[in-house]
DNA sequence: GATCCACGGGAATACACGGATG
DNA sequence: CATCCGTGTATTCCCGTGGATC
């Protein structure tokens, strides 16, 4: 986010703001700089990546845990570090690539949400190896590859790409990328990470290690939200013990915490409190759904499927019957240049990815398949919140 | 002109139900 | 009674088209 944007929201929500000051600093989709209550993780991944201090490749690894974990945020993380420290340390060659030394691996995040084809994956790379812009169509996938081929012709280029998010439902599998990246070349190790445990992915890939991330404790994530809480709330609005019960509440699962908090703060100040009460912490625990679809995945969906989701939101009860009333009833209102059939393959999309559930509605009508009520199986105020947020 | 991608529309398939059939 | 069939929706699949980019 630009500092402009920053300014923007300050403006908004004003010094007078009740509750809370800043929506980013206790947003569940912000980017960490430093990851907070993870040191035994970030320790088995340094011991992991050790061969890099050396100038060596590491070997593939998998990195594996439940949802609101901080997965990403660790791995992010640590590799920005990475290549800040690593390049910072040794003398730049000046090149067509981005700063390296000859013999530091590029550290590269692919989130597989956004890249999801061979072409995005190739695409995904050369954007982060190389300074020039990457055509984003009207070349073919063969070109791009060819390209990331010649990037590592030269012995001494290695990189270690971390490919995020992956077997989600709809989403890409290891072995998709196993299959487009790893043959490219030996000096390249992938790091996989997702959610599914470590003995049930399959791929004709060989990945020596593997790492489990485990859910906070309830100690850690209590210093997390505490954290959040004083740099995103004003003064003493939320109590350290509203916070352990938050805590307590989501068992481990920092993104659930986040999300409630959010929401329980936008509540309270919505309601003119400057604090919050039991009620919107309440309210705020009830807004998010277990299991929760996380909002990072609902965050990166293209622009126009999350206009649909933010209009389905706001959809009336009766309008949210069947996907076909739900999927007219969006295309109803103002200018939206699609049409009820795509807003409706949309929704089927949707489900499919969890983010939202077609509940089967028992029929009593007799004729034909019933149709199926949707139910958002996100924190709904918190997409809403920032999406607003966003238009401005 | 080539290529990728998002849309849009229609075909094919699945499912539910009541009624007919064996 | 079990199974099949016809009708009506819901859901999934598939592919052509046009826009954007190179």
């Amino acid at each position: 986010m630009d500092l402009t944007t920053r300014i923007r929201r300050r403006q908004q929500t004003g010094n007078s703001s009740p509750v809370i000051r800043d929506y980013e600093a206790i947003s569940p989709v912000a980017h960490i700089d430093e990851p907070a209550q993870r040191g035994p993780t970030l320790e088995r991944l340094l011991d992991y990546l050790d061969p890099v201090f050396d100038g060596h490749t590491p070997t593939n690894a998998y990195v594996w845990g439940a949802t609101g974990t901080g997965k990403s945020a660790i791995v992010t993380a640590l590799f920005t570090q990475l290549s800040r420290l690593l390049t910072s340390s040794a003398p730049v060659i000046h090149t067509s690539t981005r700063a390296q030394t000859t013999d530091t691996p590029a550290f590269i995040h692919i989130d597989t949400r956004r890249a999801d084809s061979p072409f995005g994956l190739y695409h995904a790379l050369l954007d982060s190896l190389l300074e020039e812009s990457i055509p984003e169509q009207g070349v073919k996938t063969e070109a791009l590859r060819t390209r990331v081929v010649d990037y590592f012709r030269p012995v001494d280029r290695n990189a270690v790409v971390a490919v995020d998010h992956l077997n989600e439902p709809g989403g890409v599998d290891l072995s998709m990328v196993a299959e487009t990246i790893a043959p490219i070349a030996d000096s390249i190790a992938l790091v996989g990470i997702g959610r599914r445990p470590s003995d049930e992915i399959e791929a004709e890939l060989s990945i020596p290690e593997r790492i489990e991330v485990p859910p906070y404790e309830h100690h850690a994530l209590v210093e997390i939200l505490t954290a959040r809480s004083s740099g995103g709330l004003t003064e003493g609005a939320i109590s350290h013990e509203q916070l352990r019960r938050l805590a307590n509440w989501a068992d481990g699962n920092a993104h659930d915490a986040l999300a409630a908090l959010f929401c329980a703060a936008d509540f309270a100040e919505a309601a003119g409190y400057d604090r919050l009460r039991e009620t919107e912490l309440t309210e705020g625990m009830n807004a998010v759904p277990q299991p929760s679809a996380a909002l990072g995945r609902v965050h990166t969906l293209q622009r126009n499927r999350q206009l649909v989701l933010r209009r389905l939101i706001d959809l009336p009860e009766n309008e949210l019957e069947s996907v076909d009333a739900a999927a007219d009833a969006i295309v109803q209102p103002a200018p939206v240049d699609l049409s009820s059939k795509t807003v409706q393959r949309f929704l089927y999309e949707l489900a499919e990815s969890g983010i939202i559930q077609r509940v089967p509605v028992s029929s009593s009508t007799g004729a034909g398949r019933p149709p199926s009520r949707l139910e958002p199986r996100f924190p709904t105020p918190v997409f809403r919140r920032l999406y607003d947020l966003d238009e401005n």
